[in-house]
DNA sequence: ACATAATAGTTCAAACATGAACATTAAGCA
DNA sequence: TGCTTAATGTTCATGTTTGAACTATTATGT
């Protein structure tokens, strides 16, 4: 029996996957390089999205919606609170939690760096129609909802 | 005019990238876990992959190939040499670069470490027809190209 | 042939992410 | 109440990734 018939490079799952996984590097790398004239990383971008959508939000919260561990958030909040771009204030009614919101400059540069960010996914989805770009965004939901419960 | 109309988490292109970025990024969390008792990282994998499929390729091809630096793949390929998992030799047209090839423990161990990820992609790519499947990578490899001549 | 360019790989310092151990505060429960 | 457990955020040591400067080698052009 032939080992090479069960390889992974034989199978159309393995291999569309490897193309999605390459895609998001792309464009992961892609995105550093245009938002360096903002002096943002895309971690930072990711910080300022979620805080604009979820004003308020915790520490312990911002850590789990970027999929990172909470030591992973205090190293990068101070740089951005040094540049004015989110304050961090206690909770009354927990005195262990920082709620977190975004300035007025915070919410200014993150919108400059919308456009950026919106133009290379523009670029990058154009290539799909409609119908197949939703199609992708529902397999992508719940393929992340079915490794969640792993 | 109200600026939240052109907001981007109301363009379908934007909330279906995000969808895409996520489960990549759980995918490869996952992945790191399910590697962890083989003591491989999924950039190690990436490199046993890689040479296997490309024997014999230099360190500069490795690093275009995984969309990395070269100082990355100097830095990672010494751990790698230590275990016995590949070698380099030194190519006698050129000698500035390093033939690499997987031995046969590595060969072996990535046939494990393949297993592994073969489990952890077939259960995300399950939700998906063939049909779908073969869809999403196919967009996935226009996205990629189309960014690189960016 | 010779000077100049480009290429392959390395080194190094800085930035970044990670997880375990820790302090503080809150919640659950006897 | 008082004791135990859990949650939030920080610190720190470790490992990883990056890009710029460097060495050695090859290619190119005159």
């Amino acid at each position: 029996m032939n080992i090479k018939q069960e390889l992974p490079w034989d199978n159309p799952r393995f291999r569309n996957w490897v193309a999605v996984a390459r895609a998001c590097h792309v464009l992961e790398r892609t995105l550093a390089v245009k938002l360096a004239p903002l002096d943002l990383k895309p971690a930072q971008l990711d910080v300022l999205m979620n805080l604009y959508r979820h004003p308020g939000m915790s520490q312990h919260d911002l850590a789990r919606k970027l999929l990172v561990g909470r030591s992973n958030i205090t190293m990068l909040l101070p740089q951005l609170e040094a540049r004015g771009l989110l304050r961090r204030g206690g909770d009354e009614k927990d005195k262990r939690v920082l709620r977190l919101n975004l300035t007025d400059a915070g919410e200014a540069l993150l919108m400059k760096a919308l456009k950026v960010h919106m133009a290379l996914i523009e670029k990058a989805m154009s290539q799909s129609t409609p119908e197949q770009c939703d199609m992708i965004g529902e397999q992508m939901r719940k393929i992340a909802d079915v490794l969640k419960e792993a």
